[in-house]
DNA sequence: GTGAAAGCGCTAACAG
DNA sequence: CTGTTAGCGCTTTCAC
């Protein structure tokens, strides 16, 4: 059997309320008790029992992070970010892959409130205001990464989606593209209309009329980006450059240009959004605008677990800047 | 406040015992009490703590998950898997990323002991057999995704290496190729140089004699596979095909290629190991043998369920078989 | 400085 | 069928 406090108060010679306090640091005790108490945890290779003392009302140094999917790149970047972080807190993390399915989602939000987590980060998609609302009500600490302004108060970490999509469509006319194609996500979703309204900006800015012809959606996988870029390629009045409103897409798009028998970037140029590991291995490596994960991950961590320690009176919402990260997939339009 | 279990009884007007016998099903009940226990907990959004009843002597229906990286898209991949299969059986797993830095790993280990996970996987590589006999004697259930085989008695699931290797070389020989170079992950390594063994094994079953200045070792990075490839292609006598035992190697060498201009697959052949996102990323797309990522998830935690319910005697060691997946960086030698 | 004792929320005999 | 009671391993007053 695993020893107890029980064992080596006994072993010690002493009150479990005094090994207790070793363990914790809590209270006045001798130097000397205490070294002896030391002794004793590590001869008997005692590990307290979080569970008991979670129990006993102290916090479960547990976290939830519910993200889509583990198995794509982008989230799995994020949740090692998340897990880094936290891990230097003492926190250990649960990850939930939800698939964006709100039934998964609700199951896994239930077993994590069981557990007790001490918090809950949220980078799933689906979280309608109306459920985080319940969770919020629940008093546990959330903090969201989030695609979207949430109409609740709570703590969020977000990129500039805007000032992102300006940074490609600056890049690209600055290389003296003028037919600038963009392949959004969704343009449901305010994240993917904010990278797509940023480029626009960008080419108005530099007096460039945008062509609504040139604007289509892509969804988020390769095979989706290949298609919207097929559609871009067999108009009349082809793009010199295009913007793909994730790294996915960029990579369709890249393949759906070399099957039309296009150079890229000679004859297109291509630039993604996230740079996540996918943008170094395609071929030419990838133009895109970094999202800061590290970052991303590191400030939501903080978030929460200010909000755990309760120090934090008001709910905060942290802006974080993308950035243009040059490889290959661009050139000098001809 | 979270109601308790004595929050249910005194609105339902039983006794604890009562309400905790509805909850797990055990002791019998009158439907009636039954349901009106239930509608009360309803009522109440009661959830029953896990802490306390994993206090009790109950298991926390948690486990570990250690892997090298989780930012590494194969060990992501079966992350996904392990959670899903390990969701089935309603446990949430942690997981922990040790860059198989030793301290990272028995720090990790600490952590899980302590909060009494039910049981842990193992897929990271550092484990000194004399650690994970520390972790068994310690009683608790372990379960191994390995390279190599165990001098221990553990529940283990691999691959066949020498198996994917043959089926590598095969398919090379089939398409004619007579020079084929291999590179290695770490010679030091068994599942690494198993591959080589079966592929090597291939070409003198098919009377092709292997020529030791192709065999090179290149590591896990895009970088040194890339180096590795160099190294290859500056020989006077050159391959026309190339084994790579892992999908970031293939690219490496997918892209020193390119740089020495040669086109693949026409000029050479790349086959790599793994079938990772990346495989579909590359251009051109990487004929790889696959590893059964999902049934590696579902096996490793079907053996570490079997072993906390302790319905086991015996340890296992499940063989899963590898796959050729055919894409498009392989072609007939010239 | 140190210890006795009362819980934390739940489970599991054991009575009735 | 239902309730009483004794813990699980630890933290935390409150005495001494």
């Amino acid at each position: 059997m695993k020893p107890t406090i029980y064992d080596v108060a006994e072993a010690a010679g002493v009150s479990i309320a005094t090994v207790s306090k070793v363990i914790n640091g809590t209270g006045r005790i001798s130097d000397k008790t205490r070294k002896h108490v030391l002794d004793v945890m590590e001869e008997l290779k005692y590990k307290p029992s979080m569970v008991a003392s979670a129990l006993t009302g102290k916090s479960t140094f547990t976290i939830g992070l519910t993200i889509p999917d583990l198995a794509n790149p982008f989230f799995a970047e994020i949740a090692r970010a998340v897990e880094d972080r936290g891990h230097e807190y003492g926190f250990n993390v649960f990850i939930c892959s939800t698939d964006n399915d709100p039934e998964k989602e609700v199951k896994y939000f239930s077993l994590l409130t069981q557990k007790r987590v001490d918090g809950i980060i949220i980078a799933s998609r689906t979280q309608k205001d109306q459920f985080l609302k319940r969770l919020i009500q629940h008093q546990i600490p959330i903090a969201m990464i989030a695609r979207e302004m949430p109409t609740l108060a709570v703590d969020t970490v977000m990129v500039d989606d805007f000032l992102g999509g300006y940074q490609a469509g600056s890049h690209l006319i600055e290389l003296g593209h003028r037919r600038i194609a963009m392949i959004a996500e969704d343009m449901s979703e305010m994240s993917s209309r904010e990278r797509v309204r940023g480029c626009r900006q960008a080419m108005l800015d530099a007096k460039v009329e945008p062509d609504e012809a040139l604007i289509v959606v892509g969804g988020f996988a390769v095979e989706s980006g290949k298609a919207a870029m097929d559609r871009l390629l067999e108009q009349d009045h082809k793009p010199t450059a295009v913007f793909a409103c994730n790294d996915v897409l960029a990579i369709g798009a890249i393949q759906s240009a070399r099957q039309h028998g296009l150079q890229v970037p000679k004859e297109l140029s291509v630039i993604g959004f996230d740079n996540t590991v996918l943008a170094t291995i395609v071929d030419p490596p990838l133009t895109t605008i970094a999202q800061p994960i590290q970052d991303i991950g590191r400030q939501v961590v903080d978030l929460l677990v200010e909000e755990i320690k309760g120090e934090k009176a008001l709910k905060q919402r942290v802006l974080l800047m993308p950035q243009l990260v040059v490889r290959s997939s661009c050139a000098p339009a001809q």
